[in-house]
DNA sequence: TTGAAAGCGGTACCAC
DNA sequence: GTGGTACCGCTTTCAA
């Protein structure tokens, strides 16, 4: 492999110059610069980014750090990153921190140790004072959780309305007792839909019913453990909103089980829009989580704070959308 | 941030000596090792990553090439190659290469510029040739490929044994008109399903129907247009086996629209078992196969060759298994 | 066992 | 505009 000294040797020229060739980075005549791309072109020369990120102090990577590396949700989110940063030449070095504090800590040491130059996280078990003082250290954005005081550095979804969208869209479809099962209430995010669903209830002028609550656990067991003790409480309700589509499907599977037709004796409503909502029986109506965009986005901060690509804009709010399909019907 | 310079002077000997405790290289003696750990203590001393890179010759880092990064499949794949390479402080630089030969290629092509020590890919678009003549450069280990001429650098699965496997369960279950919904037949692995289920025929007396056989594309909308095709040919059958799980999704779909009971009218089976294949209604019966192992043991070969892990096994080859779900009954 | 010093392949500042 | 050169932080002979 060719070095850059081996091409100024070739053109003629020192290694500054080469170097500046590389980069653009200074004024190069026009006859000296075709001498040292020339010279490039015969020894084939391809710059060695190690030694590049060692003299630079920049490494050209980021890392970003997911839940669980499977699962739908998250390969959106890494799809978005992976494409913005690779068209611009950075690379992601990704990790899992399985929802576990000292896990999600390792993953995060493990990253700052191979030098990123920016993080991108996506991490539950971590407190907000870790996240601040982390980045104090290493420049760091968040997905889909608000830290107060690093505001500028998160990228969210409008939880509260998206639970607002889902009981709106349930309530204009005439339906008037609508059970809510949701997520684990130790989570930002669960109680921001949660409370959207309150302000549905509310603006329709039904109180909120503890009846017809259930604290889920966002996964498909749990859906089916809330749905059945929705059942067995006896209290009626024409349709169940989810705070996730996991726990839908685990709603509707529970229900088929208990010779419930749906849509017909009970709709059902998701929230994330991953892909399983669209292979459901029937499908499954749910919020859209434009995942992808939003990690696209959490890339294009680090483009524009980190690399300097300033003309770049970012959007810290994403709204969520509705999504309807066939688990849902008019009452 | 300190530096092995400042640790080499607080503990009184030479940077040599720092760098050897560092990599437990040479031999160290009890009092100057502890003297040097207390001062890397002290001092909160840890390796700058790049350089070490830029005087080792290498990186570190291992390039993960997938088709999409989204996708379960993948997702189990590069969860697989995460965690055996993250335990070992190996980091892993993800790519998609989206069943494209320029786009596979441009990925490699950055891999390599980012110094990989070796190349884990799942690739359909690129050809033989170009894998081989890869090798040459740099150590490549194949996904679900096999690639004559580097049998030991590719980790496969028995497709033809899955695909018969998959045939047998319908003949099994009394089964006498199976049809089957293929993959594109330019792919390799496809042709080896195939080849499993004409022998699953074959053995139980019957012979391939050609009328019974459709081409798809691995996507729900071309299992739907397959299903389409066999029901208005209306030659009967009473069982569809598919070559992947979306295809029989898109199956199922069409047989429902059609009105009829799926397992009652018609038994579909599925390939791959990923994610969805639980959430169908019914919940579909397919093939499974081990993408996180296979992903792991990619790692694994890496860690083995690349990494001088000696005494690790590696496992070239996998075998699928089936998995009865209930859009299956017996005949 | 330990130390000195020559790289690894670039970047960037300072002269000219 | 171009060249000289001191690093960047660590690994690895080669001597002692």
């Amino acid at each position: 492999m060719a070095t850059i000294y081996q091409v100024s040797e070739r053109a003629g020229v020192s290694l500054a110059t080469v170097s500046r060739v590389m980069n653009g980075s200074a004024k190069v005549g026009e006859a000296t610069r075709n001498k040292v791309l020339q010279a490039m072109q015969e020894l084939n020369y391809r710059p060695n980014s190690i030694a590049q990120s060692l003299a630079s102090n920049c490494s050209n990577s980021v890392g970003m750090l997911v839940s669980e590396v499977h699962g739908p949700f998250f390969g959106e989110m890494m799809s978005g990153v992976e494409n913005e940063l690779r068209s611009v030449g950075k690379h992601v070095i990704i990790a899992a921190g399985h929802s576990d504090v000292e896990s999600e800590k390792d993953a995060i040491e493990f990253l700052i140790s191979r030098k990123c130059d920016a993080l991108i996280l996506h991490v539950d078990a971590v407190s907000d004072e870790y996240l601040l003082e982390l980045n104090k250290q290493t420049p760091v954005v968040v997905l889909n959780r608000h830290v107060a005081g690093m505001d500028e550095n998160c990228i969210c979804l409008n939880n509260e309305l998206g639970g607002y969208l889902a009981t709106k869209a349930m309530l204009d479809l005439g339906h008037q007792q609508i059970a809510y099962i949701s997520g684990p209430l130790f989570k930002l995010d669960v109680r921001e839909r949660l409370a959207g669903h309150k302000r549905a209830l509310q603006e329709a002028g039904r109180a909120f019913d503890e009846g017809l609550f259930v604290e889920g656990d966002f996964h498909e067991a749990g859906g089916v453990a809330a749905m059945e003790q929705l059942l067995k409480h006896k209290q009626p309700f024409s349709a169940v909103v989810c705070a996730n589509d996991e726990m839908a499907c685990g709603a509707m599977n529970c229900a088929r089980d208990h010779q419930l037709d749906i849509p017909a004796d009970v709709s059902i409503m998701g929230f994330d829009n991953v892909i399983i909502s669209r292979y459901t029986f029937p499908h499954l109506s749910t919020i859209d989580f434009p995942a992808g965009e939003m990690g696209r986005m959490a890339a294009r901060w680090v483009r524009k704070h980190i690399y300097q690509d300033d003309k770049l804009k970012v959007q810290n709010l994403f709204e969520p959308s509705l999504v309807l399909r066939d688990s849902v019907s008019r009452r």
